[in-house]
RNA sequence: GCGGGUGUAGCUCAGGUGGUUAGAGCGCCAGAUUGUGGCUCUGGAGGUCGUGGGUUCAAACCCCAUCAUUCGCCCCA
């Protein structure tokens, strides 16, 4: 006998749990869609070539993180296929390959797994559902969209009700204009970003021993790149900062300048459009690790729970389709780690325990030769839109009102030979108690009226 | 891929420095209760002590290896 045993870092959840995820997704939708987001599924494999987009891969160390899959278990070929890593590549994939068929701006959301090979830990699988919402121009792409992920993403996270959260914005064409300025050299710039992406973890003293070690620079540029991620707060403040911080340093660029202006024009919108500090700030220390993103940066964590990490980011990739396509096809986007966020709060017993359960009622079968009525009281209520189980496996009444129990049932439905001479049922609530007589022609209409439907 | 912790019943764990037939709580099953669940009581099932080897008269306990798992690093949701 095989013992039998999932994959680490692959979780699977028990019905119960399943249900509360699913509300989650659930809501996550909606609101994607409330913003006119498409629906879109790619599959599980990619070609490997696809995935691994030379450029981009072997500057941010993902390729070890790929899973390669062989075309037959049984045959020793190369893999050319591989599982797919996040859901950014893939989309940008399939909007080169039907940029023809696709109306732009095409704004489309995707939740689906997603693979990682890495070692789980605590917030981290190998195997998660990412929720990305992502929108792509043709030739060029508005900075309003830019504002509005935050907005949609603050309406999901105060939807879920799973307390206060903060998305922070940055912008890459600051920060790699400021390290262009203090003399790195641009092959180096997406290194030395992740390296400030890291401030927060490591940090300020680690990261001025390596900026020292790894560049070369002097003291004077080191401070100056200190000062410049430090900056975190209200926009407005951090943006008045900044430009003092300008205005002191002498050399600018024109990046740089772009990335101030970027910055200023999509945190106003965002604030104009109804955020307040509570959820939204700016954070320059944000610089995200995947060198695809040019320009706006996010980041988001729950402030009650800075240990899960970042539940939800993203950013403006105005290049990602030139790996796949001569068209120009800028796009920004946002992926939510939902696997990360709900298992995290469910294993701390922070959300609302579901029974095991999806229908509300369940007949009672008092007397096996009369099956025939009981399945005809099941598909009644079934066509009515709702959901009934008949309580066929246990011989004993008690042992079906301990499984109505155990599995949460709202109502029972208990005739037996009375109730079908009188065709007066009883129906009873399973949180009360109490049972009342419903005429069988009556049956859906009252039970619709105790559910609520 | 690298470093640390942990593997005893379905689950959570107890088993001072090795010593006879390995325990508890919860859960599960049955009965008390043959037309009504949660509580209570009684009884019961369930263990190659992760696996393999070594030391010893004797190993759940000590040693080695291996596997699994977990935390951290890298990286990231």
């Amino acid at each position: 006998m095989i013992r039998p045993r999932s994959i680490s870092g692959m979780r699977e959840l028990l019905p119960a749990e399943q249900i509360t995820f699913n509300h989650y997704r659930d809501i996550v939708r909606k609101h994607f869609e409330l913003t006119g987001a498409l629906p879109l599924r790619t599959s599980a494999f990619e070609l490997r070539e696809v995935i691994a987009a030379k450029e981009e891969v072997n500057n941010s160390n993902i390729e070890k993180q790929i899973y390669g899959v062989h075309r037959l278990a049984a045959s020793n070929n190369e893999t050319d296929f591989a599982l797919r890593f996040d859901l950014t590549i893939p989309m940008a994939r399939f909007v080169a390959q039907h940029a023809s068929k696709l109306i732009f701006p095409f704004r489309r959301y995707q939740i689906q797994p997603v693979w990682r090979g890495e070692r789980a830990q605590s917030g981290r699988y190998r195997e998660f559902i990412q929720c990305d919402i992502d929108i792509i121009g043709d030739q060029t792409l508005n900075l309003i969209n830019d504002a509005e992920l935050p907005i949609i993403i603050d309406s999901i996270f105060k939807d879920m009700n799973i307390g206060p959260f903060q998305i922070r914005m940055s912008n890459r064409k600051l920060l790699g204009g400021l390290l262009l300025n203090t003399g790195i050299p641009a092959s180096s710039i997406a290194n030395a970003l992740r390296l400030i992406d890291k401030i927060e973890k490591v940090g300020q003293d680690e990261i001025r021993k390596q900026f020292f070690q790894k560049y070369k620079l002097k003291d004077k540029q080191v401070d100056l790149i200190i000062a410049y991620t430090s900056l975190r707060g209200p926009a407005d403040e951090v943006i008045d900062k900044l430009l003092t911080l300008v205005a002191q340093s002498h050399k600018t660029n024109e990046t740089y300048m772009i990335g101030i202006k970027e910055l200023t024009t999509v945190s106003k919108i965002v604030y104009s459009l109804g955020l307040t500090p509570n959820s939204f700030i700016l954070d320059l220390s944000v610089a995200r690790g995947l060198s695809y993103y040019t320009g706006t940066v996010y980041e988001t964590t729950l402030t009650n729970h800075p240990t899960i990490g970042s539940i939800c980011s993203g950013g403006r990739y105005d290049n990602l389709a030139n790996l796949y396509s001569n068209r120009k096809l800028p796009g920004v986007g946002m992926s939510i780690g939902l696997t990360r966020l709900i298992i995290h709060l469910m294993d701390q017993g922070l959300l609302q325990q579901e029974k095991p359960n999806i229908a509300p009622v369940l007949i009672i079968v008092f007397n096996p030769s009369h099956l025939g009525r009981y399945l005809s009281i099941a598909r009644t209520l079934r066509q009515a839109g709702i959901a009934t189980e008949i309580a066929t496996e246990h011989a004993k009444v008690s042992q079906q009102f301990k499984y109505a129990d155990r599995k949460g049932f709202r109502l029972a439905i208990i005739a037996g030979e009375k109730e079908f001479i009188s065709g007066i049922y009883q129906v009873k609530d399973m949180t009360t108690r109490s049972q009342i007589l419903v005429n069988n022609a009556k049956l859906v209409e009252t039970i619709r009226k105790i559910l609520a439907y």
